[in-house]
DNA sequence: CGAGTATGTCATCATCTGAAGACATCGTCT
DNA sequence: AGACGATGTCTTCAGATGATGACATACTCG
């Protein structure tokens, strides 16, 4: 069990409503830890392979309570996307400073769910919408506002062609189907692939 | 492909002669028509999501035959990813002509199975490996062997980073994550592609 | 024709999974 | 202190799924 010292007296201290950090019970702690285990395993596994039960042991929190705090797993993943939305600032697949963040952060957390949906194919609507929308505005939009402002043709087929072959990429990076790219370090990749996604754009 | 001669079925196997194409059992018939539903299955919604009954209901065959003839699920998806295997043709990525056809060729049946065991995390070894030696072999290898006659630095990464993103793309466009990409014409997506493929060969 | 086997059909099992509910324990507020 | 709600734990349910085996039917060969 989550055991994060006890600590009744830190409750009883704050005087604001907010539950303290140390509690023994916190619903909003429990969330979190349902949330970000959600997000690692559904990133890992994908969905359907992901249990309630797997991700209630790895948060240490009782399954039960995803029903209880979420209503249901696809809610549970709807939120960790929003949550891997939340706090993902827009990428610029050209900049290869941005990349080389987006590259060491997916190294130590992975890709977030979103990147799998972007690639297979889901009968669930509503998940695929959410996941869709938040790579929408993380990386397909940004780019095609810029393929646009420059006036290169078809801003969008583009921006999204740049944006799937990345998914591609970062999927397989992590998934570790081949080799040496699941091996090399960003450092190596990173010219690589930047010229590989500069390449969207016509040459100039 | 459809048979090859199995040890107990003497009879089916004898005088060469192949059964007739009317007949109302034929049990190399129902393999074949097993293999193809679950090649198309896997293909469109992996591996997790394809129930036998499912397979069985589209070849129009028991489910209960999958046991018979292949032995389980998973031997049947190494059978589908054999056969996917056995009428490729090796490609080259960089080659348009053979971009063309393969992009052509994903329209009509989609990507198979491997695709998405590129890109997909799986704890099952057997299945992954399959899936990847497949990939490995017809698109990555000879990719490598290119650059390597090329002496281009890195032949393989660069091999599997070409691999990566083209089954990015390739699974984007049949999942329908992004409008344009699913919608777009071959003949408009091919330079794009082939332009965004050829960067990952350092520029001359 | 008739036996024997290959093939197909059906019912069923054991397991897993998401979900729900009963009950227990904790924290807060009066 | 005591009540009441919030939070957590455990059991259980209903459905789905892969697999299995018994039985039925068709084909081949003597």
């Amino acid at each position: 069990m989550t055991e994060a010292g006890r600590g009744r007296d830190g409750a009883a201290a704050d005087g604001g409503k907010a539950p303290a950090p140390g509690r023994r019970r916190d619903a909003a702690r429990s969330r979190e830890l349902l949330v970000q285990a959600a997000m690692e395993l559904f990133a890992d596994r994908g969905f359907e392979r992901t249990t309630t039960r797997e991700i209630g042991e790895r948060a240490g929190v009782d399954p039960a309570l995803i029903a209880r705090y979420f209503g249901s797993k696809m809610q549970l993943y709807l939120a960790a996307v929003r949550v891997e939305q939340g706090d993902a600032v827009p990428a610029d697949l050209l900049d290869e400073d941005r990349l080389r963040g987006l590259l060491e952060r997916f190294d130590r957390r992975g890709p977030g769910p979103s990147f799998q949906a972007a690639v297979l194919p889901s009968d669930n609507t509503e998940v695929q919408q959410a996941a869709r929308g938040h790579l929408d505005e993380r990386l397909v939009q940004p780019l095609c506002d810029r393929f646009a402002a420059e006036q290169v043709d078809r801003p969008r087929l583009r921006a999204e062609l740049a944006a799937a072959a990345f998914a591609g990429v970062v999927l397989a990076r992590s998934s570790g189907a081949f080799g040496e790219l699941a091996e090399a370090e960003p450092g190596e990749l990173l010219p690589l692939l930047h010229d590989l996604l500069a390449a969207s754009r016509p040459a100039r």
